[in-house]
DNA sequence: GCACAAACTTAGGTAAGCCTAACTTTTTTT
DNA sequence: AAAAAAAGTTAGGCTTACCTAAGTTTGTGC
């Protein structure tokens, strides 16, 4: 299945696109590089996947990558990576001041994630922070869903 | 593409799957009933493709088609469509008390409302019920972002 | 430095969900 | 009621993103 899209993704920018530039930001803020294999198991697809998903990056000036060798982010890819992870910490931040559970943020916070326009992600944002300015209002959600 | 995924949605919860259920009650809603050729124009794919899907629903149950003639919801399907069409309506709710232009809330709810668990679902249900109740904390959303 | 293991790549294949083109059935028009 | 139009169906294809199996390259242990 997973193809599925009314509106194009602006070329280079699906769902799998993204998952892959934030996994790879993160290995290498963590180890310092990403390996196919450490991508792979992170993403918990095959090796096989990744080399190909990697190769489509390459190609689309994503990512500077060197057959058997290793990969490096362009600034570009850098640039992208970071967004793409910045929305994930604010969307987790969200669902954490709503007292959910840390796997349903998790799994929730992985599908929507890329389906969030600048717009609102920025009154998203402007909310959490209004909403841990005033916790008075969150204690509704204290014992919440599990 | 949209072939992707992680974890695979409960046996025809596709999020296509959804967006015909949803678009099929909301067709019976507004017009008493639900032809192929208003799925397929409301969705903005083809007859053929509207045609396939009706039958698959069929076969695992949601509606009752016959060939040539027309469908209707069974129970199951009918609920399963409720449900969905309740979470749009208020992942639309929300987003609309933050200010968002109408054109971005129909697009981002279009691509999140798959994605929301039931959980993350009632804390957004009870936060948009406070935000309401104190309008003040809008006023920073006002002439929010388009 | 050679053998083995781990990492990586290639080739070929699958499933979802969409498409177009061609055909069939139903409905409308006259 | 026959012809034309509209609706619906079938067949065959495409793309994305995944997979496995087999082969290649790099790194490690002795």
């Amino acid at each position: 299945m997973p193809a599925r899209r009314k509106s194009r993704p602006a070329l280079g920018r699906s769902t799998a696109v993204e998952d892959y530039l934030e996994r790879i930001l993160e290995l290498i803020n963590t180890k310092g590089y990403a390996r196919v294999v450490d991508i792979a198991t992170s993403l918990k697809i095959s090796q096989a996947s990744v080399t190909n998903m990697i190769q489509r990056l390459d190609a689309e000036g994503m990512l500077k990558y060197e057959k058997y060798r290793g990969l490096v982010l362009t600034t570009a890819g850098e640039t992208l990576a970071r967004n793409i992870a910045r929305r994930h910490e604010l969307l987790t931040e969200f669902l954490q001041l709503l007292g959910l559970d840390p796997r349903v943020i998790e799994h929730d916070v992985e599908g929507m994630e890329h389906h969030i326009s600048p717009p609102t992600l920025r009154a998203i944002e402007t909310l959490t922070s209004q909403l841990r300015r005033r916790p008075a209002l969150l204690t509704k959600f204290s014992r919440a869903a599990a």
